[in-house]
RNA sequence: GGCCUUAUGGUCAAGAGGUUAAGACGCCGCCCUCUCAAGGCGGAAUCACGAGUUCGAUUCUCGUUAAGGCUACCA
């Protein structure tokens, strides 16, 4: 066949050469060692964990290298596209603090760089004259059979083949049609996919290397894939083949799903003569399900596959991140260990450390790791976060924060800014319940508000209302607790540890349960930071005014 | 059905042909302490199974099993 002739009539109006474009983005003029890679979400949903998992290697690379992340908009799927679900993912990596260096901004925002343009759907011209090349040396063909419509009967259509003749046909029928058929089909105008004609040798293989997986033996591809849909628009592989040599990537990142269809890929650059980028396939974030088996993030079914999620929960941006690193590169956590106030930003990050079994979502590792990252902040970064929090997702409490920023900074100070900060807070929604009383949001009118389940409400009034006349809001730390212990001898309980464990019969209790009653009545809690901490910040009128609400609670 | 990938405690995992098989989270205990958190100390808990290679295998090979994925004109 005269494969020139068949792209004339495939493609009669594309009157570029590829070489043209090949021209028009010329190689990338970077130092050397540069990688430039990219994040390329279909904007078909919110921006998924796996995203950013991904995004992060991107850009701790780039960054490391002194290379380039950009951002590519793969929205080829025009039945399943969200509206603003691109803006929001990139959104969402500038919030994360992965920002792009270059590539689309968000819809209807300018584009930042040379290579565009960064969405693919604005590209069509482009993968037609790519389309119309591989036709022309004859490594593509016209398809024109009729394309199922739906999933399901794709998935029926595949189970009945392999019922019937046990595996699936992969080398397409219509690669076989003569140029005059085809002639005729697109007199008749009739639509066509475009297929690649594949040359592969299903027991034949090639070595790969996987930046991730590391060497590999691939077997080669035998199937016609579709190189460009019946509507003009290329599907995943086609683009990618073209849109990455285009932009200069040097490092494909993406997840192991992709590895499959892989061979299929290199059969494409290389009917082009193009020379691939290197690949990371990474692994796939899982959780446990209901029935304990593991299984992918799911958009649907888990809240914490969407990285708003992170956001309205109130994780700090340092957290989610330090989290997925360890998830990456789990000598992380050492590293951290020997450097604890450095910015994650300066780890090592390898590709080559990643793991390739399939992590699993842990919200014990999150909340430990977030605990530690806000352990270090100060009180003021602690406020700005948490207001900034606050405003968008509690606005109540957050009008109560904002009311006396001094007051709040110095709740927020107990126990910080020390040599062994607090670490109660993992996420600025935990903040209400820890210190809501310190905010008046304990109601020392009701009785079902404090915490009183195996508490003798009768000693403790007893302990209250005799504490009235003994504290000094003036007394230092030691005075303060000198204090309580005195009184907590002459009420009969014990001021030494070891002689009322020896003989806890002797005591009504121990000096603890003295402070525990004075806690409960000043926060409502058995469990709190430091009292005499409270005490000060809430000022004497408050304490009394505590203490004497409680002998009323009957 | 075929193909691909993975397999070290509950979780994240380091690891190497010979190790007392790191470390972290979680759990338990003790210490410290006004409680909690933190901190210190300690504990329980792991090499999926079966062959083969080897003096020796958790590590290499082959099977089995399990889990995940792909097999779309989805990405």
């Amino acid at each position: 066949m005269d494969y020139k002739k068949l792209a004339e009539l495939l493609y009669p109006d594309v009157d570029k050469t590829i070489d043209y474009y090949l021209k028009k983005y010329p190689k990338r003029n970077l130092p050397n060692k540069a990688e430039v890679m990219r994040i390329a979400p279909s904007p078909t949903g919110y921006l998924h964990t796996g995203h950013a998992y991904s995004a992060f290697i991107s850009r701790a690379t780039t960054r490391k290298t002194n290379g380039v992340f950009y951002f590519r908009l793969e929205d080829t799927d025009q039945k399943r596209l969200i509206d603003n679900a691109g803006t929001i993912a990139y959104d969402m990596l500038c919030y994360y603090d992965m920002k792009p260096d270059e590539g689309y901004t968000g819809d209807n925002k300018p584009q930042i760089g040379e290579y565009g343009n960064y969405i693919q759907s604005k590209r069509l011209d482009i993968y037609k004259c790519f389309a119309k090349h591989l036709v022309s040396i004859g490594r593509a063909f016209p398809c024109f059979c009729e394309k199922s419509e739906n999933k399901e009967d794709i998935l029926n259509k595949r189970q009945e083949q392999i019922e019937n003749t046990g595996t699936i046909i992969d080398k397409d029928v219509c690669r076989n049609l003569t140029y005059e058929q085809i002639e005729q089909n697109i007199k008749d105008k009739k639509p066509f996919a475009l297929k690649l004609l594949s040359c592969g040798d299903i027991n034949k293989t090639f070595k790969f290397h996987d930046l991730i997986k590391g060497n590999r033996e691939i077997r080669q591809n035998t199937k016609d894939i579709v190189l460009v849909k019946s509507n003009g628009i290329p599907p995943y592989s086609f683009a990618h083949v073209v849109d990455d040599t285009l932009m200069g990537t040097t490092i494909v990142v993406r997840g192991e799903e992709w590895f499959p269809s892989l061979a299929s890929h290199l059969e494409i650059f290389n009917a082009f003569g193009f020379k691939p980028p290197k690949y990371a396939h990474t692994p796939v974030i899982c959780k446990l399900d209901e029935n304990s088996n593991k299984r992918k993030l799911s958009k649907r079914k888990d809240p914490e596959a969407d990285v708003r999620y992170f956001i309205e929960q109130g994780y700090p941006v340092v957290s989610v991140m330090e989290y997925l690193l360890n998830l990456l590169n789990s000598d992380f956590e050492l590293w951290r260990k020997n450097n604890a106030f450095t910015s994650y930003k300066d780890f090592d990050f390898k590709i080559e450390k990643i793991g390739s079994n399939n992590p699993m979502f842990d919200f014990n590792k999150l909340n430990d790791v977030s605990k530690n990252c806000i352990s270090k902040f100060n009180k003021d970064e602690v406020y700005q976060q948490l207001t900034t929090w606050a405003k968008v997702y509690d606005n109540d409490f957050y009008n109560i924060l904002t009311k006396d920023e001094d007051y709040t900074k110095l709740v927020l100070n107990i126990d910080r800014e020390n040599s062994k900060p607090r670490k109660d807070i993992a996420k600025w929604s935990d903040v209400k319940n820890l210190y809501g009383y310190m905010f008046n949001l304990f109601n020392p009118n009701s009785k079902s508000d404090y915490q009183l389940d195996g508490v003798d409400l009768q000693k403790l009034k007893e302990v209250c209302s005799c504490y009235i006349n003994v504290y000094n809001e003036n007394d230092d730390k030691q005075t303060w607790f000198n204090n309580i212990k005195d009184m907590a001898n002459s009420l009969g309980y014990a001021t030494d540890n070891k002689l009322y464990k020896e003989n806890p019969q002797n005591f009504k209790g121990n000096v603890s349960d003295v402070c525990m009653f004075l806690r409960i009545a000043i926060t409502g809690l058995k469990d709190s930071p430091d009292l005499y901490s409270i005490c000060s910040i809430l000022k004497k009128e408050k304490v009394v005014e505590m203490l004497n609400k409680i002998s009323l609670i009957k």
